[in-house]
DNA sequence: GTCACTATCTGGTTTTACTATATAGTAGTA
DNA sequence: TACTACTATATAGTAAAACCAGATAGTGAC
């Protein structure tokens, strides 16, 4: 599945954070439970510092007490937006690619 | 689209050449027609040869009347297999994504 | 003191799509 | 003849995004 979620994961966390702000090792459990394979931490990571210079999410450090300061992002307008897109563009492509399945 | 598109394209081709066979150019003008966005022909060419390369495909050249010689290609045993796996992840990836919208 | 869990970040690699361009055959037309 | 357009394949270099492996650090249990 890996290969195939280039492109999707984005839209995928951005979804996660419009049901909650979260920080990064909680949407990485989080994508874990939801049953997208095995995402690799570290991607995620990479792929929050690509948002948050995107101007998508807010940022606030918060600390914890089970171990190191959490960076807890929150979807702003232009996330929502972001993510609106997001969902138009998997609908069009989803709805071509069964269109294909049922030839 | 476009990087959406990244990891899924393989297999969309695949479904083509599980229709019947056919060359480079006709799938790229068959994309354009099922609503794949605007896919240059380029990326199509170095797909199949990837495909090629796997063993996916087999292939034969055909003369054109209307241009240089076509290289038909056709899914063998390996792509029709590799073709099943690609729905089945497909499949699985969409799900997971459409039960994120629904929440 | 070491291990386990929580938490973030970085460097280097791989895959795959993109752009732009080269090469070539056929046919119409100025 | 030269040009344009359409058919047809191929390749070099670039960019985006996910991967792996490991560094860094805080807390708590044994």
């Amino acid at each position: 599945m890996t290969e195939m979620l280039k492109g999707t994961l984005e839209g995928i966390v951005l979804a996660i954070l419009a049901e909650r702000p979260a920080y990064g090792y909680e949407i990485t459990a989080k994508l874990q439970e939801l049953g997208f394979a095995d995402i690799a931490s570290g991607t995620v990571y990479a792929l929050l510092v690509r948002v948050e210079r995107r101007g998508l999410v807010d940022i606030e450090k918060t600390p914890s007490q089970l171990g190191p300061p959490r960076k807890v992002y929150t979807l702003n307008d232009r996330g929502v937006a972001q993510l609106n897109e997001f969902w138009r563009t998997w609908s069009n492509l989803s709805e071509r690619i069964e269109a294909l399945r049922k030839r």
